[in-house]
DNA sequence: CCGGTATTTCAATTATATTTGAAATACAGG
DNA sequence: CCTGTATTTCAAATATAATTGAAATACCGG
């Protein structure tokens, strides 16, 4: 099936594994890695991680990210909502208040950066 | 110092935290944040995600992944330059090859998003 | 029901990321 | 040195994401 040259120093080892398809078959299904993906993107912007590990020590309504992070409410509202979209916070309302807080898999991003120290 | 109205049921709470100042002070640093971000941006795209886990079951020339994923070179390429520069991946030259593999952050990243389950 | 506060939504703009195909580079072997 | 293969680079085009400020919504207390 595989009409490409492969260079000997893999060779062996690549088509021990079955070649391209079986090495396709051991990755993540596509959901999978579309979730992941999700997610990854969600916390790609340093304000939206902040803001997803503040609110993992403390629930806060949009007032206090606003002030916290000196942005605008619009721009705060929009980020918010690609976090919520993404599953990572969702939030409760309290009178004029929207309060928000983290998910559970909100939770489990952030204790898996923290795990991760990347001590290079 | 906060001339902001905090609803009543976060207040105490938040205000034992210190308040705005308290809860950035138990942030991650600045430059945390953004290698934190600078590795999420490199997997928020299916493929790159994908080659970064096929790279960790098997080392693969260019052309092994272009095959796997069915991206033009020049589009594989700039992936992969993406995560070569996130510090995820690195290359050795073999022949007319290069043989990309991934780096000990790579592999934690991998290593990572495996632990997490996120069985919602 | 009215005025005020908190927040979101919207449309227009700007910025960033990705794709594309052609041309350039780099190396190996004859 | 010439040819072929592997890969990258580049500039132009396209697509996606983020910012902005104004207007809309939602709820509260009187």
């Amino acid at each position: 099936m595989d009409e490409i040259e492969i260079p000997d120093s893999i060779r062996c080892k690549f088509e021990e594994k079955g070649g391209i398809d079986g090495i396709i078959e051991l990755l993540p299904d596509d959901q999978r890695i579309e979730y992941i993906t999700l997610i990854a993107r969600a916390i790609s912007d340093p304000v939206r991680l902040k803001v997803l590990f503040a609110l993992c020590l403390q629930p806060m309504c949009v007032c206090l990210l606003v002030a916290m992070t000196g942005y605008a409410y619009s721009k705060m509202s929009y980020h918010l909502s690609l976090l919520k979209d993404s599953g990572l916070i969702c939030s409760r309302q309290e009178g004029n208040y929207l309060i928000y807080y983290p998910t559970d898999p909100g939770r489990k991003v952030v204790g898996l950066v923290e795990i991760a120290k990347f001590n290079e």
